[in-house]
DNA sequence: ATGTCACAGTACGCTAACGTACTGTACTCC
DNA sequence: GGAGTACAGTACGTTAGCGTACTGTGACAT
């Protein structure tokens, strides 16, 4: 059962797991599928063995993993858990493995919107990484899950010593840019019914396995920054559309290609950014 | 003259600046005004002597503004010249000390609206920087002017050996990633009148000294995302109000406070973030 | 089994901004 | 000095999305 569809540098497994352990065995790579079939008969950290379902972990080199791994400690966080907020730095970095985390703008009429979403691609607490206090957002878990974090000051002993963990955080950090970017032009040219189907395209990707998204109207429409009714007609047209199944609270997606069609260009952008920048550079 | 006000770390007087010159000698700190008002009679590359007017040079240690100067050049940015398109990687990054240039999304129907601006307080090219080719945007000057220039190459040689260098890029990228989300959630979230005077602020603070901004109302439609005559009304109710003077292809900024008051709050706190950013360390 | 309530659907008048197009006028170039 | 043109102002019907509020209903608790 282990070890037949390769995709590579997604996920990986690895060896006993514990603190100060530095010893590190690569040992299967499998489909994203495949490691959570199994990952559901037997817990993920079993005290002998961890898997890493983040892709930004998943895609370093052994030795970089092999450096952060006794730091890495796994946690699980509670849906509207705030992370961080206003000028606050993150005392630790999170990398999620099904939790998806959002950065969602204040304002000060009591508008909001989100301005960038880190799921299992990637790492939520760069303005600590890059050691500045610069996020004037909230850092919040939008779907609930577990994530591996580690203290910053962890993390920056170790990018300090090695420039491919550098390149490849930086690299991440690049791709985030342009989700904000792109994020930040399509809030401004395109429909509401647009950026739905975008967005539940980027947080489907990001959760890491299909499974439903338990999400109100009420939250989708604080994300988007639009009205709830507004959510509540754009969601419709996309479940009459047959493209998602929305039920009181949850929303399950039915046919991702529909959704692309629904979606807007920005969604493909971003994706595409993703795959160039966190491809797994070969060692 | 010379060196009564001092507004630390903004600008700089250098040393002998010719390629390969290691030695450096700081002689004056001055205001900003102080070094235009001077830089106007004699010209600021003299052989002898180079004036910086960006910040981010400015700001340096001396350690490593040494390790970069003989690697700079001077240039001379024209209107609507344009850097990178798409996944263009830059040759050079561009530290501007009097253009301002912009980072623009095209959208597939042939919208298209600015994502950041970059001016006199960072550098143009961080994709590069980041070791990627992510920008999906366009780099354009907005405001022609000179900036300082050097082989992408030179500068990941140099921030690959100095810590305090890489800090200093990594807390203006911080910076920039807040223009980029705060821009983002500005776009969905507040009108075009509060929009306009933000720009109008944003690029007149990044053209680093008091002048007549070329603008043509078709330009800054294309920046903000909206008509032109959106923008004929947005602009004209600023003028109204006394806070510009617009004249064909030129806007002259009379009242920043005003200007200030008609934006939204977006605009403080991408100021706050970039002054906190960018404030200089002690060596 | 019933009641409660949280969540989704819908309606309606309103506003900001759109697309388009026409007008007026200040520069520029003969 | 006059013609041509590029730029700004204005108008008007259209539309997407807003604010608000009421209705319907599934899920859950008593």
């Amino acid at each position: 059962m282990f070890a037949r569809a390769v995709r590579a540098g997604h996920c990986r497994y690895l060896g006993e797991f514990a603190p100060r352990y530095h010893a590190l065995e690569a040992r299967y790579a499998m489909s994203r599928e495949e490691l959570f079939a199994e990952s559901a008969d037997t817990p993920a950290y079993t005290g002998a063995t961890v898997v890493l379902h983040n892709r930004l972990l998943g895609n370093m080199s052994d030795a970089d993993l092999a450096a952060l791994v006794p730091y890495l400690e796994r946690v699980e966080l509670k849906v509207g858990e705030v992370l961080a907020k206003g000028r606050d730095l993150l005392t630790h970095v999170y990398f999620p493995e099904g939790c998806v985390i959002s950065i969602v703008a204040h304002m000060a009429d009591g508008t909001s919107v989100e301005v960038g979403t880190i799921g299992d691609e990637g790492m939520a607490g760069l303005p600590a990484y890059f050691d500045g206090d610069a996020s004037e957002g909230e850092t919040l878990v939008q779907i609930p899950g577990s994530a591996m974090r580690m203290r910053v000051s962890h993390l920056l002993q170790e990018t300090g010593a090695s420039p491919s963990l550098r390149r490849l955080l930086n690299r991440f950090a690049l791709a985030y840019m342009t989700q904000l970017a792109q994020n930040g032009a399509c809030n401004r040219l395109h429909s509401i019914e647009q950026r739905c189907a975008r967005w539940l395209l980027m947080t489907h990707d990001r959760m890491g396995q299909p499974k439903v998204m338990p999400l109100k109207q009420q939250f989708l429409a604080f994300m988007l920054g639009v009205r709830r009714a507004g959510v509540s007609v754009a969601a419709g047209a996309l479940q009459d559309a047959g493209f998602i199944r929305y039920r009181r609270g949850s929303i399950r997606v039915l046919d991702r290609p529909g959704l692309q069609r629904a979606s807007c260009e920005c969604y493909e952008i971003i994706h595409g950014t993703f795959e160039r920048m966190l491809a797994r550079v070969p060692e």
